[in-house]
DNA sequence: CGTCACGTTGTGAGCGATAACAATCACTTC
DNA sequence: GAAGTGATTGTTATCGCTCACAACGTGACG
């Protein structure tokens, strides 16, 4: 036989991957029909979809994504715009997210060292680029937020763990609540006031936990004790530990997280002040370590998980039209009670 | 004017996105002038240059991704497939990738709650769904490298932190060294022999770990302890701490990461052996937190940035051709000594 | 027995970019 | 002054798929 004047001769070196038109050739059907198959279309008779089906088994065929994206102008991608997905929590966020967007979605990823203007932008717009449905940012500073302002809404973009206040759509664990709960615990115990090992001002997470710590203080009529304000790290928790270690008044803490409450266990208990006899301290997050600190810490817990999910789940209901608040709720974070903290005895 | 015949009219509603053609027209040149502007292509004069620029920054002008990865099949992605993100090793690793990898690609992520064969190969045929341009593997378990041997190489694929023996092309850090080191170090001590908290049997680094304590046991005819096997987890340190503080000869402790060491120093605590007077007590990855345990943690580093983006490097090289052996070597691992380590006294 | 409806299948036209090639123009160069 | 050279620009085909619509066959119905 003379080759067919249709172009493409089967070129042996050059193993071209098949295309839509091999399989209908293969099959007898034409591509249209095999177009009918892959996206399950009524009206195939189900002996020509077996053929079709056989037909891709044989070729091990696969569908061209970019050509499809083209038609469809679907690409079945969200981006995950994050800052430093070392840290416990956006890691655990960012697992939540692409275990549950999975099934439907591809999860492109950009992790920011710094969440500032220009780089949360530049992250927006690569996303763009790449014709994203849709954008999680887990964007727990007041800097991102501000940039989020300025996105154009070409693109349905939400926003978590940026607290609860945040002036877009969003997600978000209710830190007040949280922080207030831990305090009210310490009072409840029988300690005058709380010291506060705060998170960096710049995030609102910190912001929102000293807000709660705040709120349960003054409640209850309790001194209010300035903020020794960390950044999140073990050292600054270490740090702050040895200036609180000075302060004989000092018989609870509030630490804004559980790596810093880390750092305070270690600065207490080389100044001698012992945990919880002396002083009572409570962490926030409960990060699986938290139950085998020295001694095992009591601490707030979050769901990053949940939260993780419920983000997709609100982007999903944006990207498809019908808004449902119900998702916005803020998750309520659980006070967990282990051993470094106690009863205050005058 | 009447509307030309051209067929798109601009409509009010439906801002459809401007294409190349609309740069095309506004520039008044041609869609292919505007194609080589974009593409840096020389041989564009200066001038016509500036006139397409323009163009494209009054119509915010994007280029159409799922288009042009159809006609130069290639869609600048890659793809990572992780086990648990959430751990610090994973995590980290994964940051590095990303890091690195932006510049040129968009990373698409698959986290797996478990390496078995079926899901390693499922997250690899999606990718090629994907038509990603190569793929990292973060398979730190046995399994995960045999599923791999069953993928067809039709996409470059590296695989990083799975061991130094793997049978496919891999990054990875010097466990069997790093163990070693670590061990031998706490018999340069004193220490008539060292105990192993190991990591869980199916994972390779464990075993390599297990392996180094091992050889450096032998080589100095030390008695070599049965291996109490964990999982990483702080838990099942704390599990191993309980069963290895009833045994009085016991001295030296390697434990295969920090976590379980963490689990480990606190039931040493209860049990009231002391560290590192009573028992000397070494970790290995060296996270952020170590510094900060009770008592600080010596431990042995490992750069996990590093790996990530060694393997990266490594991708590139095989999407490209050119296999350099040099981003292959293992990478070396550090023993940072702190005080959970101290002299054996007789 | 013709017509209509419906289930099933095929045909042709794009989607928005790049690649290959042709066309034009300003200068040399002999 | 004709031909050749290289820079610049335009024209057309093509990537692999989905969409809109046309065409076909079959049975129901008047």
């Amino acid at each position: 036989m003379a080759p067919a004047g249709t172009g493409r001769a089967p070129v042996e070196g050059t193993a071209r991957p098949p295309v839509m038109a091999d399989v209908a050739r293969l099959a007898g059907v034409s591509h249209q029909t095999v177009s009918r198959v892959l996206n399950q279309l009524p009206n195939v008779r189900p002996q020509t979809r077996e053929k079709v089906l056989a037909a891709i088994r044989e070729l091990a065929y696969r569908p061209n994504a970019a050509a499809r994206a083209l038609v469809t102008r679907r690409t079945s991608t969200l981006g995950v715009i994050s800052f430093d997905t070392t840290l416990y929590g956006p890691a655990s966020m960012l697992y939540g997210i692409e275990r549950a967007a999975r099934h439907a979605y591809f999860v492109s990823i950009a992790s920011l060292p710094a969440l500032d203007h220009r780089g949360v932008l530049d992250a927006v717009d690569r996303f763009l680029g790449q014709a994203v449905e849709g954008i999680i940012v887990i964007a727990p500073q007041t800097s991102a937020v501000a940039a989020l302002n300025g996105v154009p809404a070409s693109v349905p973009l939400v926003a978590v763990g940026c607290g609860t206040k945040a002036p877009i759509a969003s997600v978000a664990v209710d830190n007040t609540a949280g922080a207030a709960r831990a305090t009210q615990y310490l009072l409840d115990l029988g300690h005058e006031t709380v010291h506060h090992a705060g998170g960096p001002g710049s995030w609102l997470d910190a912001r929102e936990r000293t807000d709660g710590w705040l709120q349960a203080l003054r409640s209850a009529g309790a001194a209010e004790p300035e903020v020794l304000a960390g950044d999140w790290s073990s050292r600054s928790g270490y740090e702050i530990g040895h200036q609180l270690a000075q302060m004989p008044d000092v018989t609870a803490v509030f630490c804004a997280n559980d790596h810093m409450a880390l750092g305070l266990l270690r600065a207490l208990a080389e100044r001698g002040r012992r945990v919880p006899e002396d002083v009572s301290v409570v962490g926030f997050d409960d990060i699986p370590e938290a139950a085998y600190f020295l001694p095992p810490l009591t601490t707030v817990r979050q769901d990053f998980g949940e939260l993780g999910r419920r983000a997709l789940r609100l982007l999903v209901d944006r990207i498809s039209g019908h808004d449902s608040a119900g998702s916005r709720l803020p998750v309520v974070p659980e006070l967990v009670v282990r051993s470094s903290t106690t009863r205050y005895r005058h």
